[in-house]
DNA sequence: CATATGTCCTGAGAGC
DNA sequence: TGCTCTCAGGACATAT
């Protein structure tokens, strides 16, 4: 389940392939249902061959490839999609290669980018210029969660009568946040998974985007999360590291890591599961760990 | 308008 | 052993 961390280390893995020309774009013949892209796989070939790479970027959980012509190619990870420059975990599920060329300046680095995808929940699509404002832009998805400003964030939910877990997920209101680092962020700020956001506090809400921010730059320092299915890798097929790191995220039943008082409970909100700590995590009470309000401001 | 639900898809694991 | 069932959840379409 690729969220900001992971789609960001999946960007930071892929650079090399900046300045190389695509050569060449395949699909490996598989059983298996072909994944989605937009336009049909043909016509992507046709324009995307001779193309340069100009930058690589991100935006929310997508990969973008920014080319030449000021077009992009936006690559959907979604549930267990890989973006490598080698190594793919299983053969069978590599869905499309980039074979790129390397103009001699180019100091040696990748020559092919894969994208894989387990479950083939994954898109990807080309988007003209023309194009890029109504799929990537502010309607569709929020400001980045790394970026996000207290303030922002509250007035895009305040008046929301969702749990603010579930608003989390909402890519619209704050763009990067998944199922995991929803609970990870909550648990660290000391608010109830449960707790509509229209309830929240001036207080609650700082917390919430400075842990926000904390989580994720951590959990990207770790190169993310790969979970016990092991699915989530590096561009390089190397796991995360940020599993072993989790407050509660998998870990119900177990004694909470932070306060060694309260045990980890699971339950479902909006069909996905919530982990929290009832003793960090309670409605009312004193919560500690107050941040440093210089790390409020957005950048 | 805000919010809720169904859908896609595969592989792993449980139960019989 | 091999079948059927359930579950995992990101984003989008559709329904309330």
């Amino acid at each position: 389940m690729p969220e900001l961390p992971e789609v960001e280390t999946m960007r930071r893995g892929i650079l090399g392939v900046v300045g190389t020309t695509i050569e060449s774009i395949d699909q490996p013949k598989s059983h298996l249902q072909s994944i989605d892209f937009t336009p049909s796989f043909p016509a992507l070939r046709k324009r995307l061959c001779g193309r340069t790479i100009a930058d690589v970027g991100r935006c929310g959980k997508r990969v973008l490839l920014h080319l030449d012509d000021t077009s992009i190619v936006v690559i959907e990870p979604r549930m267990a999609g890989l973006v490598l420059v080698s190594n793919p975990p299983t053969s069978l599920h590599v869905r499309v290669i980039f074979s790129l060329d390397r103009p001699a300046p180019l100091e040696t680095g990748p020559t092919e980018l894969m994208f894989w995808d387990k479950r083939g929940l994954g898109k990807v699509r080309l988007l003209a210029p023309t194009e890029v404002e109504q799929v990537l832009g502010p309607e569709k998805i929020g400001p980045d969660a790394l970026i996000i400003s207290p303030e922002t964030l509250r007035e895009r939910l305040r008046k929301s009568q969702r749990p603010i877990k579930v608003a989390l997920l909402d890519q619209k209101a704050v763009a990067g946040i998944g199922n995991l680092y929803a609970s990870e962020i909550l648990h660290r700020a000391g608010v109830d998974p449960r707790v509509s956001c229209n309830r929240l506090s001036v207080p609650q809400w700082q917390r919430i985007v400075y842990w926000t921010r904390a989580v994720l730059n951590e959990a990207i320092e770790y190169e993310g999360s790969t979970l016990s299915d092991g699915t989530y890798r590096n561009a390089l097929n190397d796991p995360g590291g940020y599993q072993n790191h989790h407050r509660v995220y998998d870990r119900g039943d177990e004694q909470c890591r932070q306060c060694h008082e309260g045990i980890i409970q699971r339950f479902v909100q909006a069909q996905r599961s919530t982990y929290f700590c009832p003793n960090c995590q309670q409605r009312r009470g004193l919560h500690p760990r107050v941040p440093d309000p210089k790390l409020y401001d957005a950048t």
